[in-house]
RNA sequence: GGAGAAGUACUCAAGUGGCUGAAGAGGCGCCCCUGCUAAGGGUGUAGGUCGCGUAAGCGGCGCGAGGGUUCAAAUCCCUCCUUCUCCGCCA
């Protein structure tokens, strides 16, 4: 959510901008005329309240002295009349305003590639050599099903496409990423641990931003305002919903373990088979809250905290910069890093990292204090996978396979495999 | 799920229609006295939000949330949320 001051002030320059994103912009036409009204309902409301609790204090007196007052009664009646009139107005358009600023995406960072397509994305940097098979490589899902570790067609019959059991070494090798990558990040860049809800309110969506927009994407409770969580980063960012937090408090670095679920609307018919695109997949998913000044620097960092461990893992990847129509709705800035899946023949994301500056702590409430007597300010948020952990299997799966139809075990997983170092038929 | 109780400022807490636009205490800020600690006196204290204003400031809202009754609500009524106790159920 943008500011409405700012809003109002920087209208042009907004509207300018959120052209860049390739946004319909009709919406954003009502806005000045609505604030403007707004503003004169409150104050008209205000004016009449105001004398309303001067001649609440008259009433008082004359009662008190056992005089009449029923002149100042009969006028208040009145006044309370037009007090509910014109609030009701007030109400009317407030909500219209807040439904249009909840409707309004981020604007994006000076540092952020202007583009129109996907294609316009910029890669940032590479790592890694991408492996040449001296024999035909199998895509994830023939290896995984050749190795029984991973069971697609039970999952559909038991629940239905998109979802998957693990089996074996295969749900074994799911729980070593998950503890190698917490483990990791909590012991290595100093990430607090967390353990969410995996279900959530309507008010946390509305906080980071997949509501009310995008109310498709994720699964409702049937008979429950809960909703089942598309990333951790939802419970997580909410943590602090509503609070004001102290400035030493900051920077709030979090990591979190969840599982996600994803309605995959309007990806029908896109990666349908394979651990690619599931309703329902593991992630790692690491949160900060910091000061204004430092978000960018720590965007750096909190990237570089994912591709931390597709380095340890040995697994090629690179980093692209979003431009600005693939920004996604709430991020201001935003780097995807893309790991290399061979049976693609091309990169794809493992990890999203973004910047949201105060667009989702204006919706939440999150604020800090830079001491006792200062006007609280909203926090910056930011998040990024650390990594999708079905993905990562799917990467380490096709990257580490072997002609026999093994596959090794990444080093730093070992431990974490009872000391195993391929999976074998 | 059933029965009951409660939610008031940083904390505890008083308060059943107008002098509570929030007593009192603790804590915290400032001042005084004393002075290595401790104690005492005075004084301030919604750290929120919205509107108007260049500003000083003025005003609205704000007692869990949202409605309602009333000239006037922390106080009366309704709905909801949360917490606690007992019972039931349960990994």
């Amino acid at each position: 959510m943008l500011d409405l001051k700012y809003l109002r002030q920087n209208f042009d320059d907004v509207k300018e901008k959120m052209k860049s994103r390739g946004e319909d912009l009709s919406d954003l036409d009502h806005f000045l005329e609505w604030d403007e009204k707004r503003r004169q309902y409150i104050q008209e409301s205000e004016e009449l309240k105001a004398r309303r609790n001067e001649v609440s204090k008259e009433i008082s007196q004359l009662k008190k002295e056992k005089k009449d007052a029923d002149d100042l009664i009969k006028e208040m009646r009145e006044v309370g009349d037009r007090i509910k009139a014109i609030d009701e107005n007030l109400n009317e358009v407030e909500e219209k305003l807040n439904e249009l600023l909840l409707s309004i995406p981020n604007v994006p960072h000076e540092t952020v590639p202007i583009g129109e397509t996907e294609d316009d994305n910029v890669v940032a940097r590479t790592w890694g050599d991408v492996r040449e098979f001296n024999f035909e490589a199998k895509p994830h899902w023939d290896v995984a099903t050749n190795l029984d570790v991973i069971d697609f067609e039970r999952a559909s019959k038991v629940t239905g496409s998109r979802f998957a059991f693990y089996k074996g070494l295969g749900a074994r090798l799911e729980r070593a990423l998950i503890n190698f990558m917490m483990d990791y990040q909590s012991d290595e860049h100093g990430y607090q641990e967390m353990m969410p809800p995996q279900m959530v309110n309507r008010d946390s969506l509305v906080g980071t931003g997949q509501l009310p927009k995008f109310a498709e994407d994720v699964f409702k409770i049937e008979d429950w305002e809960y909703f089942l969580i598309p990333t951790a980063e939802v419970p997580v960012t909410n943590y602090h919903r509503d609070e004001i937090l102290q400035v030493e408090d900051l920077p709030k670095k979090f990591s979190a373990y969840s599982a996600n679920f994803r309605s995959e609307a309007g990806s029908a018919g896109r990666d349908t088979r394979g651990l690619i695109r599931q309703h329902q997949f593991n992630k790692v998913e690491l949160v900060q809250l910091v000061k204004p000044e430092d978000s960018y620097q720590v965007l750096e960092e909190l990237t570089g905290h994912a591709e931390k461990i597709l380095q340890l893992l040995k697994l090629p990847y690179r980093v692209m910069s979003m431009c600005t129509a693939d920004l996604g709705f709430t991020a201001a800035k935003k780097y995807d890093i893309e790991v290399w899946i061979p049976s693609y023949d091309d990169y794809r994301e493992i990890s999203s990292c973004s910047n949201f500056e105060a667009f989702q702590a204006r919706r939440a409430g999150i604020r800090f204090r830079r001491d006792s007597k200062a006007k609280p300010e909203y926090v910056h948020t930011l998040n990024g996978s650390g990594l999708a952990v079905g993905r990562t299997v799917a990467a380490i799966l096709e990257n580490y396979q072997e002609e026999d139809g093994s596959v090794t075990i990444p080093e730093v997983l070992r431990p974490y495999m009872g000391g195993k170092e391929s999976i074998t038929p």
